[in-house]
DNA sequence: TATGAATGAGACTTCATTCAT
DNA sequence: CATGAATGAAGTCTCATTCAT
C-alpha cells in the first residue's frame, strides 16, 4: 500500500518534470515547480534523486531507454526497413498524439550536451542501427554508401524533428494527421534508398 | 577625444558567448564566464545589452539573420535544388571547420524554447523554401508529395544535424571530410526526390 | 509535521529593516544588512516579501495604518480638538520613547517620493481630518480660516518633526520630557485657533 | 572665457542635480543622468567634486547657506516676529513658484540622516533663532514658553511642510496662492503666541 | 517517513568612479 | 583640459539543497 503511494507520487514527479521541462526547458522547471505540480513535498523528491541533475538525467536516461527498448521490439518482428520505419513513425506520431510532452522532452535534452546519452544505450542503439543497415543492404532498401549515422538520423532524429517543426507551427499549423505519418515514412524511405 | 569604443569588444563578447553557449548551453554560460572569457568587465556587457536574455537573444537573431542571407544568396544564382543543396550544405560544412561552435550555437537555441526565431526570419525563410519548392517541382527533382517542411528539415536541420551527430561521436569519430558532405547533398536529395 | 514557519522572525525582519532605514535611509539599508541584522537568511526575506521595494513598501503602509488607526481610535472617545491632540500626541511621544526608529522611519519615508502613502489611507486620513475640523469650528477650538491640511500639518506633521529635531540635538540635547509634551500640544492649539 | 564656460557647466551640473534628486530622490539620481541632463561628461563633474555624495553634501550646504543668508538679511530690516515670519514665508513662496524643485531637493535631504546640515550653519541658524526669540519675548509675539525650537520649527519648516503638502496634492489641488501665503504667516504667528 | 521552512552560494545587474586618449 | 569607455564592487534576487520536526 505504501509501496503503490510511493510509487504513484514517484509517476507524479516525473509526469510533472517532463510536462515542465517540455513545456519551458530545463533552466525554467525549479524543483519546487516540479514538486508543486507533482504535489509532493520538496524534501520528497531527494529521497529518490541525489539533485535535479540526477532526476532529468535518470529520466532522460529512462526514456532513452525505452525508445530503445521499442527500437528492439519493432526489430524483432520486422524484417524489412519499412516495416520498422512504419513502426518507429507510428510509435514517434502516437507518442506525439498521448504525450506530446515526451517528444518535446525528449528533443531538448538530447541537444543538451549537459545531459549526454548514456555509452551503454549509445551503443544499443548503434547495435540496432548495424543490424538494420544489414538489413537494408540486403532488401536493397538502403544505399550502401549510407552508414548507421544515415540510419540514426533518419528513423529517430527525422520523425522528432518533423514532430517537433510541427509543434512550432513555423510552416504548417495543423494537427499531426495520418498523412503525415505516411509522408515522413516516405521520405525516410527514399532517403535511405539513396 | 575619449578613449575610443574598442569593437573588437563586442566581437570577444559575441564569440566568447557562443562559445560558452555551445559547450555548455544557455544556463550554464553565465554572464561572468562570458566577459571574462571575453576579457571584459562584466558591466561592459550591458553597455551594448539590456541583459543575458537579450545578448543571446541578438545573437542568435544574427546567426539566423545570416543563414538566411546565405540561403538568399544561394537561391539567388540556382536554378536547381541540387545546387542549392550543395551550396547550403557546403555552406555548413565550412562552418563546422571554421567555426564549429556556430553550428552547435544554433543546434542548441533552436530547441530552446525561449528563444524563438522572429516571425520575420521565420517568414523569410519560409519564403525561401517556398521558392524551392517550386523549382524542385519543375525540375522534377522534388516529389510534390513534399512540402516546404520538408525542404526545411531536408536542407538545414538535417545537415546541421548530421553535423551534430558526428560532433558528439556517437556513431562515427572521424573529423568531418569532403566524402560526408557528398553523403549529406545525396541523401537530402533522394529524400526529397520521393 | 514540518518545521513551523517562526513567525518571530518576520517580526526580526520588519524590526530590523525599520532600525536600518531610520538609521540610514532606504538606499543605505541593504537587504543582507536587513537580513544580518534580523539573524535570518536572506533568502528567507523573499518568502514574504517579493522584493526589497515591497518589502519597505509593506512596512510603510502597516504603519501608516497604524497610525490611521490609532487616530481613528482616539476619535471616537473625543468630542474636543484638544483631547484629539492630547492624545495623539502623547501617542506619538510614547513611540518615540518605546521605538524612537519607529517616528524615524516614518519620518524618512513620508519625504521618499518613490513610497507614496497608499490613496485608501489618505483618504481615511483626510476624512478625520474633515471630522475634526468640523468638531473644532463648532468648539470653536480651530479659525475657520483653516482647513483639513492645517490639521494634519499640526496634529501629525508637527509633532513628528517636534520629534525629529529633537533626535537630532540640533537645537536642544536634552531628551524629550512632559513639558516637551505640553509645549507641542499647547502650540499646536494656538495654532489652529488662529 | 573658458572660466565662464566653466561657471556655466557648474551651475548646469547642480541644476541638474537638484531637479533629479527633487524628481527622483538621492538613490535615483545617477552621476551619469545628472552630467547627462547637465549635458556635461560624466568626468568632468570629478573636476569639482569628489563624489556623488560630496556633490549632494555641497550642494546642499549651499542651500543651507542661501537659506541661512536670506534669514539673516530678513533680520536686518525687521523689527518684529511677524516681519520676518512675512520675510520668510514670503521667500518661500517665491522659491516654490520659481523654483519648485529647490523645496523638494530641501525638504528630501534635510531629512536623509547621511547629510546632515553642517555644524557651523547650525549654529548661524541657532543664532537668528536665539536673535528672534529675543524680539518675540520684547514684543509679546511670542509666548516665553517656547523657545528656539519652535521658533525654527514654525518658520523653516512648517512652511516648507506646507508647500510640500499641497504638491503633493494629498487634501487641495489647487496652486499656492497669495491667500495660502498668509494662513502660514497667520498660523505661524498664532502658534508662536502661544 | 515526509515535510517545507530555512539556508546561502551564486547568478544577474547597476552605477560610482577611474583613466587612457 | 575634457571625455566617456571601461571597470568591478556591491546590491538584489533565485533556487537547489538541507534538516529539524
Amino acid at each position: 500500500m505504501a509501496k503503490l503511494a510511493d510509487e504513484s507520487k514517484l509517476m507524479r514527479i516525473k509526469e510533472a518534470a517532463i510536462a515542465l521541462i517540455a513545456e519551458n526547458g530545463y533552466g525554467e522547471a525549479t524543483i519546487s515547480s516540479i514538486a508543486s505540480k507533482a504535489d509532493v513535498a520538496v524534501g520528497y523528491l531527494y529521497r529518490y534523486y541525489s539533485g535535479k541533475e540526477q532526476l532529468v538525467s535518470d529520466m532522460l536516461d529512462e526514456k532513452i531507454r525505452d525508445l530503445a527498448g521499442q527500437l528492439e521490439l519493432v526489430m524483432v518482428s520486422c524484417t524489412t526497413i519499412r516495416e520498422v520505419v512504419e513502426s518507429v513513425v507510428h510509435y514517434f506520431f502516437c507518442l506525439a498524439e498521448s504525450s506530446p510532452d515526451y517528444i518535446r522532452f525528449l528533443y531538448k535534452l538530447i541537444n543538451e550536451y549537459r545531459f549526454s546519452i548514456l555509452p551503454e544505450q549509445i551503443s544499443r542503439i548503434r547495435e540496432l542501427c548495424t543490424k538494420l543497415l544489414r538489413i537494408g543492404i540486403e532488401t536493397g532498401e538502403m544505399s550502401d554508401a549510407f552508414s548507421e549515422e544515415e540510419i540514426f538520423l533518419m528513423t529517430v532524429i527525422y520523425p522528432i524533428g518533423f514532430i517537433n517543426i510541427r509543434f512550432k507551427q513555423h510552416f504548417n499549423s495543423t494537427l499531426l494527421g495520418p498523412e503525415d505519418e505516411k509522408k515522413v515514412v516516405a521520405l525516410c524511405m527514399s532517403a535511405l534508398r539513396g
